[in-house]
DNA sequence: ATCTATAGTGAAAATCATTTTCAGAATGAG
DNA sequence: CTCATTCTGAAAATGATTTTCACTATAGAT
């Protein structure tokens, strides 16, 4: 899986004439092997253990890349803080995001994705792409009052 | 329904001991009659045709009380602005978001409802209001390359 | 109606996430 | 190895939103 995205990301560098270049190599590397739903800044402070030197700018224009390949995908939930997940052709699922605690859990479930489908057609949209997400308090965040923040 | 929203919002001024204000008055009258999801930048621009002296902090810190009055809900389609739609009680509907125009249409549908609540079960999630949104090409973006713009 | 504590306002400054600029550094096709 | 091109990091710029601050308006008590 991982060698796969690699892959995918070194064709689109490739056919958009991009470079390869060290520091984008390591942000890709800390990409993949990071949890999902990562934070602009939650990437950057982890890559800065190891690598000190790279830039901010640097985080913000190679995700961006990640996502223009098709390896990542850029979500907002609403805490204004841009977030990338690792993205797969193909494979779809719709999140549910705690009030509490802000834990991102992921779902699928084949009738909502059917019923996307109805609807946009029945409004004769060409659908792109939809997110569906359910906020709410998590069953850790029901039970103990710790502030447990996990995403 | 409008006057119903107005004593919604008069009441939830008086039980947080905020004042009724002029400004507060005018926004709340614009916000009403205006279309749904209006931006904030939007909105301010048309009242300040008629009342050229409202600031845009005042907008902003507005919406803020509509929303947490239970009048307005806040939403953010990806382009970087806040927007505010009329709230009801118990209504709920979802969105379809032209990504050429900009365009926003609502829908709603019940099997989409009843299975949200499920999966939010199913997860031992208790849910507190959810999002769904399609993106793609609307019927009139598909027909004419015109710059059709309408949210 | 008047006082007065309190909340509200507008303008400007501050903040926060993100983007751009710019000068120097790295990459890779030839 | 050369050299045009792309990259990079740091800092400045941007754009949306929030806060600050001195002043004003509101509403309950007098």
């Amino acid at each position: 899986m991982k060698q796969i995205k690699k892959k995918i990301f070194e064709n689109f560098m490739a056919k958009q004439g991009l470079k390869s270049t060290r520091q984008r190599d390591i942000i890709l590397e800390a990409f993949l092997d990071s949890g999902r739903h990562q934070s602009i800044e939650e990437l950057y402070l982890q890559l800065r253990a190891a690598h000190p030197t790279i830039g901010y700018a640097t985080v913000y224009r190679t995700l961006k890349l990640f996502a223009e390949s098709g390896i990542a995908r850029e979500f907002h939930f609403g805490d204004g803080q841009t977030r990338y997940e690792h993205a797969s052709e193909g494979e779809h699922h719709d999140h549910l995001v705690c009030v509490r605690c802000g834990a991102i859990s992921e779902f699928t479930n084949d009738a909502v994705e059917a019923i996307q489908d109805e609807v946009a057609a029945s409004y004769g949209f060409v659908m792109q792409y939809h997110k569906m997400e359910l906020y709410g308090f998590c069953a850790a965040c029901q039970q103990n009052n710790v502030e447990s923040v996990n995403r």
